[in-house]
DNA sequence: GTGCAAGCGGACACGGTGTCCACTTATGGG
DNA sequence: CCCATAAGTGGACACCGTGTCCGCTTGCAC
C-alpha cells in the first residue's frame, strides 16, 4: 500500500516533469530541475524514478496503453479483421498521431538504443511481425525492425523541424505499408 | 599549412581513438581516455576534435567516401544505370556491409540527432531522394526518411544482438527496396 | 497516543566535460 | 645559423549532472 504523502509526491513529479519536457524539451530538463519544480528532493525523484526515461515512461504509458488496446481488440482496420497493408497503415497513421502529440515532450529522452528496451518497443515489435507473418513476407524477423524504423522519435522531429507536415509523413508510410505487405 | 608535430599528433589521435573505440565500444571511451591513450594533454585533444562525434566521423569518413564514389560513378546496380527498386536494394546491401564493419566501432558515437546533422546522412538523403523521384512514388521527401531509417546503426546493433545475422537483416531490406519503389 | 516502518531530502563524492593560459617547439626570414 | 613568432601543447581548474547514503520526519495501524 502506497501512503498519501508518496503518491502525492508522485502525482507532482509527474506534472512537474510534463510541464518541464513542454518548455524546455525533454533532453535539457536535469532531473535536479524535475525535484526542484516538484517540491521533493534529489532522493525522492530517484526512490521512483532512476532516470528521466522512467519519468517518460510513465508518463507515455496511459497513451501507449490506448493505442495497444485498439490494436488488439479494437475496429478494424487498427484492429483485427483487416488485411495486413492496411493494417500496417492504419497502425503508422496512429503512432504518427501518437508522436505529433507527445514525441518532442516525452519520446526525447528515450535515446538511442533504451528505445528498444521498453515493454512498448516490444508490443509494437509483436504486432508488426504477426502482420508481416500473415503477409507472408520474407524474413519477417528482420522485417519487423525494418518496418518500426521509420517510427523513431528522433527521425520523427527531425522531419518536423524540416518543415515536413504529419500528412507528408504519414503519406510515405501509408505508401510503405501498401508496398512491403501486398 | 599544418605543422609536423600536429600532423603527427592527429595520427597517434585517430589511431588511438580507433583501437580504444573497437575495445571499449564508443560509448564507453571518455574523451580522456583518448587523450591518455595517444599520449597528448586534453588542450591538444579538444583542440581539433570538440567531441567524440567529430573523431567518429574522421574515422568514418575514408569508408563513406568510398561509397559514395561507387553510387555516383561505379558501375550497376550500385551505380547509375539500374532501375531504382535495384539501385535501392544494392545500397540497403552495400551499406549493411558497412555497418557490420564499423558500426559497433565507431557508428555508436553518433548518437541520437546527431546522425542526421552529418553530410554523410545529407548524402545518403539526397541518393535515397532521387532513386525515389525516379520510381515516381507519392512523398518522396519524407519516404526518403522513412527508407534511410533502418539504417540506423542503433537498429542495426539491436538487431545483430537479437542474433540476427547480416544476411538476413539484407534479406528484408531487399524485399522492402524492391517493394517501395515497384 | 505511540511505535515503527515507509518515506523524505539534502549533503556528498564521483566522473566527465570543456576552458584557459603559461610553456614549448616548429618554421621561415634575416 | 640563429632568432622572432605564431602555432601548438598539456595539464590544472571550475562546472555540472548523476547517483548514493543516512539521519530525520511523518503517516498509519493498533
Amino acid at each position: 500500500m502506497e501512503r498519501a504523502d508518496a503518491a502525492r509526491n508522485r502525482a507532482r513529479i509527474l506534472e512537474a516533469a510534463a510541464a518541464l519536457f513542454a518548455a524546455e524539451g525533454a533532453p535539457n530538463v536535469t532531473m535536479d530541475d524535475i525535484a526542484r519544480a516538484a517540491g521533493v528532493g534529489r532522493g525522492t525523484l530517484y526512490r521512483r524514478y532512476p532516470d528521466r526515461a522512467s519519468i517518460a515512461l510513465a508518463l507515455l504509458d496511459e497513451h501507449e496503453r490506448v493505442l495497444q488496446e485498439k490494436l488488439l481488440r479494437g475496429e478494424p482496420p487498427l484492429g483485427p479483421g483487416a488485411p495486413p497493408a492496411e493494417r500496417l497503415a492504419a497502425f503508422y497513421s496512429a503512432m504518427v498521431e501518437l508522436l505529433e502529440d507527445h514525441a518532442h515532450l516525452v519520446l526525447g529522452a528515450e535515446t538511442g538504443r533504451s528505445r528498444f528496451e521498453t515493454g512498448a518497443y516490444g508490443f509494437w515489435r509483436a504486432h508488426v511481425h504477426a502482420l508481416v507473418t500473415a503477409a507472408g513476407t520474407p524474413a519477417p524477423d528482420a522485417l519487423a525492425d525494418t518496418l518500426l524504423a521509420p517510427l523513431a522519435p528522433d527521425l520523427y522531429t527531425y522531419q518536423r523541424d524540416r518543415g515536413l507536415t504529419p500528412d507528408r509523413i504519414t503519406a510515405a508510410l501509408t505508401h510503405l505499408a501498401k508496398a512491403a505487405l501486398s
